[in-house]
DNA sequence: TAGGCCATCTGGTCCT
DNA sequence: AGGACCAGATGGCCTA
């Protein structure tokens, strides 16, 4: 039979056959994740009346609290539970419980993957699900603003496209991993709203934003002062403020930082890390797609008389995919993803 | 203690 | 029939 492919082969089944600890668990009244039957909440108890695995109901009139009898009821009667058909039953839950985990453990996966190409990756201060999906589509809005539109990827636009839509914190994360500097900070629109024109790149484009469709706070518009809060941080008017004062008790981000770019180094293969950063622990990397796309022109020149690619979201009319582990590892020299590309353009 | 985030279980639906 | 996918519900953990 044809299965999706999704997860790694085997998984379910070498889930299955390792399930001695389910098991134990569903017998066990201290399984926190099965508890034992009866101290299910009662959406959760793995026998329920009404399966479909119930043996043929015998016909009786169902009598109500108030001694009336209830309406007969409709559609397929119900079958009685014997011993085999709850075993049946309990062991296609396990399966399709397992295979369930297997499941959303391949979506972590995923995500941790898509966590690791973001531009603030950290190993000790995951950014949750939601903040992942919503900075991974700014990421990929914001980039291809600096395609479109020449969007300077140092200019506080790209900062605040990146932050748009994300919670406070996560808009700080944000800010820390791309090592704003005061001077990007200095300019005089600090208290205007995302898409108000003049805040925009260097050739002051205006930057429209979509609409994301998000909730409002604690996910609204980028403040200006989201990235105030950033640590030790100093703007013009800010100069004599203490960056304790303006947090809104989001704790200072003080894990290692890996960033793939740098707002003031964006695309340098290698550079020296600033003493802020040395200072923060902050390791500069080169980035990977982002230094691919800064440093090479689309097509790239290389690919020269290759059919166009179809159907690129950054390039409308072409496609144009990378495997995910060579377009997003930081470590692959950009003349490999050429070649990388080049064989992929001409399959 | 409330709220956010997460893992897990579950039953329903769709698909092969 | 069975697997994938989905959404709802629940409890645990953590933090402000």
């Amino acid at each position: 039979m044809m299965t999706k492919p999704y997860g790694k082969p085997g998984d379910v089944t070498e889930l299955v056959n390792s399930l001695g600890w389910m098991e134990e668990d569903l017998s066990s009244p201290d399984g926190d994740r099965t508890p034992e039957i009866g101290h299910y909440p009662l959406h959760r108890r793995p026998v329920e009346i009404g399966s479909e695995d119930m043996e043929e109901e015998e016909e009786e009139e169902e009598v109500g609290l108030d001694g009336e009898k209830a309406p007969k009821r409709r559609g397929p009667k119900k079958k009685k539970m014997t011993k085999a058909r709850q075993e049946r039953f309990h062991a296609r839950r396990v399966k399709a419980n397992a295979r369930e985990r297997s499941r959303m453990h391949g979506l972590n996966d995923a995500l941790d993957s898509l966590r690791r190409v973001m531009p603030c990756y950290s190993k000790t201060q995951k950014l949750s699900k939601i903040e992942t999906l919503r900075l991974a589509r700014n990421y990929i809005w914001a980039l291809s603003e600096v395609l479109e539109s020449g969007q300077s990827t140092e200019s506080l636009g790209f900062v605040e496209m990146l932050c748009k839509g994300l919670s406070q914190p996560t808009s700080n994360l944000v800010a820390g991993c791309l090592q704003l500097e005061p001077s990007s900070m200095l300019f005089n629109n600090l208290d205007e709203k995302c898409g108000v024109p003049g805040i925009g790149g260097p050739q002051g484009h205006p930057i429209t934003y979509p609409s994301p469709g998000l909730p409002s706070p604690p996910y609204g518009s980028l403040e200006a002062t989201h990235l105030l809060h950033l640590k030790g941080f100093k703007g013009a008017n800010y100069e004599n403020s203490s960056p304790n004062e303006c947090s809104s008790g989001t704790p200072p981000y003080d894990g290692p930082l890996t960033p793939p770019l740098s707002i003031s180094g964006n695309f340098a293969l290698k550079r020296e890390p600033s003493p802020h950063e040395a200072e923060r622990n902050f390791t500069p990397h080169p980035t990977h797609a982002t230094h691919y796309i800064s440093s090479h022109p689309y097509p790239p020149s290389s690919l020269a008389g290759l059919p166009a690619p179809q159907g690129h979201p950054l390039f409308p009319g072409t496609r144009f995919e990378l495997p995910l582990d060579m377009a997003f590892d930081p470590f692959t020299p950009s003349h490999i993803v050429t070649s990388q590309m080049s064989s992929i353009y001409s399959e």
